[in-house]
DNA sequence: GCTTGATTCATACGGTTGTATGAATCATAC
DNA sequence: GTATGATTCATACAACCGTATGAATCAAGC
């Protein structure tokens, strides 16, 4: 009857305000972004009190921060996984293009999936790319740094007697590709007339990992095409 | 001497300020956002009162609506035409492809240098996709709807025989390549290690064209290439 | 010179924002 | 049981938001 030693029931109480603070956080910045979303709005979604995210978190900034770290860290900790099982199989060879890429859109296309009520976050990812930009640039050292400088080699290998500044431009351009999918507006329908469901990653993964190797390797002159 | 029949020599003095508030707000949503820009920091850059945008504007919403349009139609204008010019020159054959993405991608990157002071409107433009998206939604059929339909059946044409799904596809790809190089974060140069420089569009173009191409081709299988 | 219509002005409104404060509540340790 | 430290609570704050109003200002026509 002692729960105090109750070691396995978690005494989640703590951490259940600050976890639903994050959750409606991150549902609402991805519906409405940043700036249109008010802690207020958040608090009411998340049925806790107002002062709570200033107690938990303490500015709206940083809850914006813990928001897409949360999620940012296992994705990214998955694709540099990924990659190792990508380099491990290539051993000495050159990588295949379409793994290094699959590597970097797997972990984000299934976040899309996993956890039935957090399938917002990729919009919110692809939002991330272009809201004021403040907290982009303060969140790439701690979140994204890491995986470019593990993937910029992993391309270059994969595409042996690329100019680098080339790879770049395609890493940019794959990037806004992906960044424009997950942010996911309905002009993916408009555009294929009805056909494309936006929501079928299944679907999706294919085809952005062909487009974007296909751009890769048109842009840094990789084509074993004639004309 | 008599200044009211002087036909040539506008009145300009009435459309100066909405003209301003126009030029202000454009700069200050590509650098802040929609949601993160008020209307007195508009009028305060533009130097004019707050209420003359009440006056000549109706509201925040219509505000938003001008300025994207203003923009907006004669680039997709000048789209229309390049996209006739290439058209007449094909003939009976099948479009370029390259040439077809010129003509969607040239209007905007050239808007980017044009006007010594307003070349903030592309950043304004990939803001425009990824923003609440309402009014996304409320100017498309009136700027977007088309363009999209002179370009789809264009591609169509340049890329005979692909479905026309994966086209539609690779044109939201293409969209979103275009979109995150127009935002311009600091992400380009980061990413091509400071070997790329953001703002010069005479580089661009030609990388765009090609990524956008090669990326195309692979996803609707038109593939020149073996393996 | 006076009238008229269009534009600009200062100012006010109610509502919302992010943040702060101090009291109430809770689970735990003694 | 009571003291303690961590949360939650209701509430207040100043600042700002988008919008509206009515008077001042202006240029043009008679």
């Amino acid at each position: 009857m002692n729960q105090a030693f109750d070691t396995d029931e978690a005494p989640i109480r703590v951490t259940e305000t600050k976890d639903r603070i994050l959750d409606s956080a991150e549902k609402l910045f991805s519906e409405h972004g940043f700036a249109a979303t008010s802690l207020r709005q958040i608090t009411t979604e998340a049925a806790v009190n107002l002062a709570a995210v200033n107690y938990h978190f303490q500015s709206k900034e940083s809850l914006i921060l813990a928001v897409l770290l949360r999620k940012l860290e296992p994705i990214n900790q998955r694709r540099l996984e990924l990659l190792d099982e990508v380099e491990a199989e290539a051993g000495d060879d050159p990588l295949s293009l379409e793994a290094v890429l699959g590597a970097f859109l797997l972990p984000v296309l299934e976040a899309k999936d996993s956890r039935v009520q957090l399938c917002n976050f990729p919009r919110l990812m692809g939002r991330m790319y272009t809201e004021p930009g403040d907290w982009m640039l303060r969140i790439f050292p701690q979140a994204f740094a890491p995986v470019l400088a593990r993937f910029q080699p992993a391309f270059r290998r994969a595409m042996p007697g690329a100019e680098i500044e080339e790879i770049g431009w395609g890493m940019h351009f794959s990037i806004g590709a992906m960044a424009h999918y997950l942010a996911g507006g309905a002009l993916l329908k408009t555009v294929t007339m009805g056909m494309a469901d936006p929501s079928d990653t299944a679907a999706a993964l294919p085809r952005l990992v062909a487009y974007m190797a296909g751009g890769l390797r048109a842009i840094t002159g990789q084509k074993e095409i004639s004309q």
